[in-house]
DNA sequence: CCTCTGATAAACATAA
DNA sequence: CTTATGTTTATCAGAG
């Protein structure tokens, strides 16, 4: 019935909730100013499914021109009932996103399980069924279907400070998952493993004079943040997972999805759009508020273009009859979706195979040997992919290749740089001073030159591979030459205008109507989507 | 059957 | 010395 009535909401209704949503997330930006003035330009009665802008300056020019903005129903939650990580609590909005069909469709047996018990009996230490919403304050015998590595992503993530130690790691998994509370003692040990093991978590070093006890303060490895979110958003209950979900209905027999069991929706496995950009406040207010004040206009323009992608997903269910067809991106998404991403993969993992195992040991000992020290590591590892194990895995923790001791971050970061330090993903002191953030999309840049011409990952990983040693070098150059003005000024505008070339790009391949078609060398390769994309398009 | 992944256990080292 | 933390190795179960 909620829905319903978030499908007959007005245009206007509709209209003002996206852009006080928008306001909200990125308050003062010249975007959010300006839909507001468009909103009320169009508020009259007879009002259609598209803004205008391209009336209105700034915005005439930008990749905002012309947006096309699907209306449909959102969950009222979603703009300012839910604080970061609420939805772990609140099982209406699991519910509002899956769907009270959804629930009806659960056989009887099911749904008694859903209170933690199977036929009056309770279940103890059992994974929680797939489909059944979950409430990890209810089902205290369920088992979390979340991974370690989720667990201790989700308590770092929120943190304020985004760093923790292990210690508050146990607490914020006692207290927001009680099932620990009387779970076997090992469950620590795991944590810790974890941290240990899996490559997207830092320890922060300890400043000096500092003492916070026992132990270092963990992050998470800005590099691997996307894999963890990836993974995240893979759990059945995690809204990111439901929101993806939504903005990739399954239409064409060409996209690729599984199906839960019992999960009459299909769900996508392949992202669209790289939701890390632009984290959805109400899930991550630290981060998105920080994002949102440290990002330049430009910047903020792929955050909100894919704000608004997210929205215009999060606004359509899997049964609302104004679901837009595809656009040609998804069909083409669907043919290279697998490929695509293979060139982005990590190193292959070093645990596996007997052999695997043996090299492993042997890549040890080389680094461990004085002289031998080689600090490998995937450059910029922002990869959204199928593989589960290249969401979050430490299986791969060898493809970084850090030995742990320098595998710890520098404290002399601020918060804020936090995001930056780890680009080079070194904790040494000359590296500590990392300043130069690019945005992802002058990251792409350099991809670009690496993968343009792959043909497949095993090229793919061969050639980055082997190139290693020499993006370490490229790398220092590139983090020294941000102090060399001289190149500065020219390399910005560039990356500037692809950048927002390539907001155009992902609004254009989100299905948003834009008033101009980005060239095709402009699309980043990380936005391989856009790429496959257009040169399908292109080649059409 | 094999491989991969995540979980678990355990041994060990080290720091507080 | 004890305890907490961190690292490493081994093993297992489940999924694909």
């Amino acid at each position: 019935m909620d829905s319903n009535k978030r499908l007959e909401e007005s245009d206007e209704d509709f209209r003002k909730r996206l852009v006080d949503s928008l306001s909200q997330s990125f308050p003062d930006s010249a975007l959010s100013k300006m839909l507001k003035i468009c909103n009320a330009a169009n508020s009259a009665p007879d009002s259609c499914d598209e803004l205008e802008l391209g009336d209105l300056d700034p915005l005439a020019k930008s990749c905002f021109a012309e947006i096309r903005l699907d209306k449909g129903p959102i969950d009222e939650d979603d703009d300012d009932d839910l604080t970061s990580l609420a939805w772990l609590q609140d099982s209406n909005l699991l519910k509002d996103i899956a769907g009270e069909a959804d629930l009806e469709d659960i056989p009887e047996t099911q749904k008694e399980n859903k209170e933690g018990e199977v036929n009056g009996k309770e279940v103890s230490g059992q994974v929680h069924p797939p489909n059944v919403p979950y409430n990890p304050q209810k089902h205290v015998n369920s088992k979390p279907p979340y991974s370690f590595s989720c667990l201790i992503f989700m308590a770092i993530e929120d943190s304020p400070q985004k760093r923790l130690p292990v210690k508050d790691i146990y607490n914020w998994i006692l207290t927001h998952f009680p099932y620990y509370q009387n779970a076997p003692t090992g469950w620590k040990n795991s944590v810790r493993h974890n941290l240990s093991l899996n490559k997207c978590f830092k320890k922060v070093e300890k400043e000096r004079g500092q003492s916070i006890g026992k132990g270092s303060l963990w992050c998470i490895d800005p590099d691997y943040r996307p894999n963890l979110l990836q993974a995240l958003r893979k759990t059945p209950y995690h809204p990111y997972h439901q929101l993806q979900m939504l903005a990739n209905p399954p239409v064409t027999q060409t996209y690729s999805y599984s199906v839960l069991p019992g999960n009459p929706r299909p769900m996508p496995l392949t992202p669209r759009f790289n939701l890390n950009s632009s984290l959805p406040p109400h899930l991550f207010p630290f981060l998105s508020r920080r994002l949102a004040q440290s990002k330049t206009e430009t910047d903020m323009d792929i955050d909100v273009a894919n704000t608004l992608v997210a929205l215009k997903g999060s606004q359509r269910t899997g049964d609302n009859p104004r679901l837009k067809p595809l656009t040609p991106l998804q069909l083409v998404n669907g043919k290279t979706g697998s490929a695509m991403y293979r060139h982005r993969s990590p190193s292959p993992p070093e645990f596996g195979s007997e052999r695997d195992r043996h090299r492993a040991q042997l890549k040890r000992k080389l680094r461990y040997s004085p002289g031998n020290f080689v600090k490998k590591r995937p450059r910029s590892p922002v990869v959204i992919t199928n593989s589960p194990s290249e969401d979050h895995t430490y299986s791969a923790s060898s493809s970084s290749g850090s030995p742990r001791e320098h595998r710890s971050i520098s404290p002399s970061s601020s918060i804020d740089e936090e995001y930056e330090f780890g680009r080079r993903g070194t904790s040494d002191a000359e590296d500590a001073d990392v300043s130069d953030y690019h945005s992802e999309a002058s990251d792409f840049e350099e991809y670009d030159s690496d993968v343009s011409n792959l043909d497949d990952g095993r090229t793919s990983r061969v050639r980055i591979g082997g190139s290693l040693e020499e993006r370490k070098m490229q790398n220092c150059t590139r983090t020294n030459g941000c102090h060399e003005k001289e190149e500065g000024a020219a390399e910005e505008e560039d990356e500037e205008r692809k950048i927002v070339e390539g907001a155009d790009a992902l609004l254009n391949l989100a299905g948003i109507k834009t008033a101009s078609i980005v060239p095709l060398r402009a699309i980043s390769p990380t936005c391989s989507t856009g790429t496959s994309a257009n040169q399908e398009i292109a080649a059409q």
